[in-house]
DNA sequence: CTGCTACTTGAAGTGCGGTTCAAGTCAAGG
DNA sequence: CCTTGACTTGAACCGCACTTCAAGTAGCAG
């Protein structure tokens, strides 16, 4: 077998990654398994990247669908660029909630009123992030 | 009945959830109903506000189960106090790594790399999402 | 050879956040 | 009175992202 392949266990330690979630990836057509070792699968080095690239993604809150979608489009794929763009624009605003909320928390924090639902500051804090 | 409280299709159209999710949310011990009008359920306005509080931090990715608790507490309570602190700084790091992401579809949506993976400034930024 | 470990498979199970369904009930309108 | 429509209930179902399970297998040590 090709030595520079590297066994599903390994994989699963170095990407932080359980092996259940390698095959699940495998059958969700996000990464494949260059070749065996026996029965255990081995993946070429450059997957660890990938995996990277899709825990990333995830965390961003793509679905492990429209990850298997991006990455299988080609660059010169004008969809692929207008969906990330839309994608950046997503995250984007997402960023400016969060950073809403987070005010808001730091307010609540140090806020006394009793009960909190009721503070003004914290209700205004509130419709700002729905907003 | 009260007629300062509100039916439960009214609170749904207000709130933008559906009804099917109000009652999910009473059975989760997150809002409840002061009456009834014959079998519906009434609720008072401030439920409103609770509702956008709630659907503001599950936005945020609190689970119904923390927002439950958080609501449950008093603002006396110093474990709350310090719960959303730790929540704070969660978000923070949230809206941070959510920055470097957006930074890197930026430059996704614009680079010219094929496959775009194997693009260093790329994959640089990947690095830096998951950091 | 035996025993062990780390994998293999498909299928079923989990937790979350709900929605949908069937059967029933209430209040109002005609 | 009967119909209509918006609600009621518990239970079942959904999609997502996995994990767990049972039964089996490859490779290696002794």
């Amino acid at each position: 077998m090709d030595d520079t392949l590297i066994d599903i266990g390994e994989v699963a330690r170095q990407s932080g990654l359980a092996a259940s979630a390698l095959r699940f990836y495998e059958r969700k057509g996000l990464i494949q398994a260059e070749g065996r070792n026996g029965l255990r699968r081995a993946y070429r080095p450059e997957t660890l990247e990938r995996l990277a690239l899709i825990t990333c993604a995830r965390d961003a809150g793509f679905t492990l669908a429209e990850i298997a979608e991006f990455l299988r489009a080609k660059p010169s794929d004008a969809t692929l660029r207008e969906r990330m763009a839309a994608k950046e624009r997503e995250v984007s605003e997402r960023v400016a909630q969060l950073t809403r909320l987070r005010d808001s928390l730091r307010h609540a924090v140090t806020c006394d009123h009793d009960p909190l639902i009721e503070c003004p500051e914290f209700k205004q804090a509130v419709r700002r992030v729905s907003a």
